[in-house]
DNA sequence: TAGGTTAGCTAAACCGGTTCAGACGACTCA
DNA sequence: TGAGTCGTCTGAACCGGTTTAGCTAACCTA
């Protein structure tokens, strides 16, 4: 019935008023009697019409969108459970927002450029999320440049023009070491992430310092690309030295779990010879046996911050900095008092 | 010092062309002499013209992207391996088309529907991806009557006026089947899907064939939402009975490795006295103890054949199915003979 | 009562492309 | 030589909104 789409033109003519109106009436703008806006509210209700968002992307300039761009490889992809989270918590601010998202996967840092470049040339969208901090990250000045809003997850260690949406995952390492500590373990080590992310070597000094605090010498640390195959080498190695650390921290749970694994092929029980700790609180860490104990991260609360942060400051023109309650540590059963100190106690 | 950007208007008069001959030489459409068009184009490359997606739109009627809705629980959706993947597949196609992927992540059935209407409605997209089909999938009379075109992963069970993109899973299953037959296993359970899915229920049916194919009685089946908990759930279920089964077939990995999870707990040995086969070879799989004797799927492959597919469709009008390769067993450790034949083979 | 505000509204320009009818000259052919 | 055809190009309409300049009538003030 309804085969050509109704426009403002039809809705203005059948409400006796010149399209201009319409317009002013449908965004709540001054200069329109109350009935009349009624009216044309009405008939716009009769008629069904839903003004069109291309059109209106073209006079406005805005594309009533929000992008996001993944650099990631996509075999890794698969087991960072960070995304798909975080875009439901980004989406469930979104949707009753009438924005949509616009994703973008890729798999170089030179062809991550490249997307933004063309998200933004192109107008896709109106602003985007920037995920993954590094050192110095080359993105911010990028960003700049292209002159698009932006919020970064996380407080970049550079300077920014943008706001910063954090969730500190200091006291989540410091409690994960305290914790392991004060069970007895003296040879912790860690399985650390990429130090070119900015939460790779966060997590790193946060490890450090822990020890330091507890009055521990310092530990043995293994960088790694966060990636599972690379937690099941670090493991492996740290795992086949002389002094074998009897406690491992890693960086997340994914390389903990293959961390699990190793150590179950190697014959070596865990907790009992072998305690291990992770990092975000992943689905499956609860079904592992044993259960990991992990931090508890929070990518759903984190995707729904970063998206009300980046609609205000698209909006308003500016947004205040936001720092969510930090992750904590979850106990569970993948850590206990090292076996030297269970011998003894017996 | 660009600061305004140069339109097509910009690049009609330094070349001292109308805007249409403009229009025409960039869309390589006839009517445009050798020389001006190259003229036109050169101007165009000098001027650094790159035509404005948002007006494009607008007058083509065209959005120049692409729409995938996935309907998930936050919770569940992290541990899901297949979407980022298939996701990745997606993009590599779409990044060298000027095309861009609208991600919708959404809670409920009924908020599904809602936002495929909202993308189709708004113009957000030319097309979009039907995943995850149901029976007699209400979605494709939805997405007739909005008139988008659509592919189908997979065959659906209805009448469908869409190409589908499929992967047949039967073979994988058969083979865990006859495989696990083949070591002397008896009684095989298989912990399955939703059956509301296609997916769900075409592989708990492959598992019946392949039972009777190998002249074993029937199987126990237990039907699961696909996640973690209820693949734990299961199997705790299907071990605590009298007749426990001596091998269990899961209908994804995710299960499957919640299943090792609870064996090990229960101090039952895996493979030794009890075989477990998953389904999607997922990062994990290769890094739990034991890796994980399971089925590969091929989400990235996916992502791209129907990336290629909804192009195709929304250029030409029409395309054909595509049947990609069946995805195969792959024989890792977590299946062998099972105890009591072991025994007796000693 | 004239002059100045103001609220309410219209007409037209504008966003930046695409598309179509038709103008124009060159070329072909009868 | 005149009509028809073709290739090349122009001008204007169009997509469907937003925005601005300016008009009109009513109301306020001196």
């Amino acid at each position: 019935m309804n085969a050509q789409k109704v426009t403002i033109a039809d809705v203005a003519k059948r409400a006796g008023v010149s399209k201009g109106l319409v317009s002013f009436a449908l965004n709540d703008r001054p200069g329109v009697s109350p009935e009349t806006r009624s009216r044309i509210l009405a008939v716009a209700g009769d008629l069904g019409w839903k003004p069109s968002l291309r059109a209106r992307s073209l006079s406005t300039r805005r594309s009533f969108a929000l992008g996001l761009v993944v650099a990631r490889n996509p075999e890794v992809l698969g087991s960072d459970p960070f995304f798909p989270s975080f875009i439901a918590g980004v989406e469930s601010i979104l949707s009753n927002r009438g924005q949509a998202l616009v994703l973008s996967v890729v798999p170089s840092e030179e062809a991550e450029f490249r997307s933004y470049r063309q998200l933004v040339d192109d107008g896709r969208v109106d602003g985007v999320f920037l995920t993954d901090l590094r050192h110095d990250d080359p993105r911010i000045p990028l960003l700049t440049e292209l002159g698009v809003p932006a919020v970064t997850l996380g407080r970049p260690d550079g300077p920014s023009p943008f706001p910063a949406v954090s969730i500190d995952d200091t006291p989540g390492i410091a409690e994960s070491v305290a914790y392991l500590a004060q069970l007895g373990h003296r040879r912790i080590a860690h399985i650390a992430g990429s130090s070119t992310m900015l939460h790779g070597s966060r997590r790193r000094e946060a490890f450090d310092a822990a020890l330091r605090a507890a009055g521990l010498p310092a530990g043995q640390t293994i960088e790694t690309d966060f990636s599972v195959a690379a937690g099941s080498d670090a493991t492996r190695r740290l795992l086949g030295q002389e002094d074998a650390p009897t406690a491992i921290v890693y960086a997340n749970d994914p390389m903990a779990i293959a961390g699990l694994g190793v150590a179950h092929e190697l014959g070596i029980r865990v907790p009992d010879e072998l305690s291990i700790t992770g990092f975000d609180d992943i689905d499956f860490s609860r079904y592992v046996y044993p259960p990991l104990t992990t931090v508890s991260a929070t990518p759903v609360v984190w995707g729904r911050a970063a998206a009300t942060t980046l609609l205000a400051l698209i909006e308003t023109g500016t947004a205040a900095d936001v720092d969510l309650p930090a992750a904590r540590l979850i106990i569970r059963g993948s850590a206990a008092a090292p076996a030297h100190t269970r011998k003894s106690a017996t």
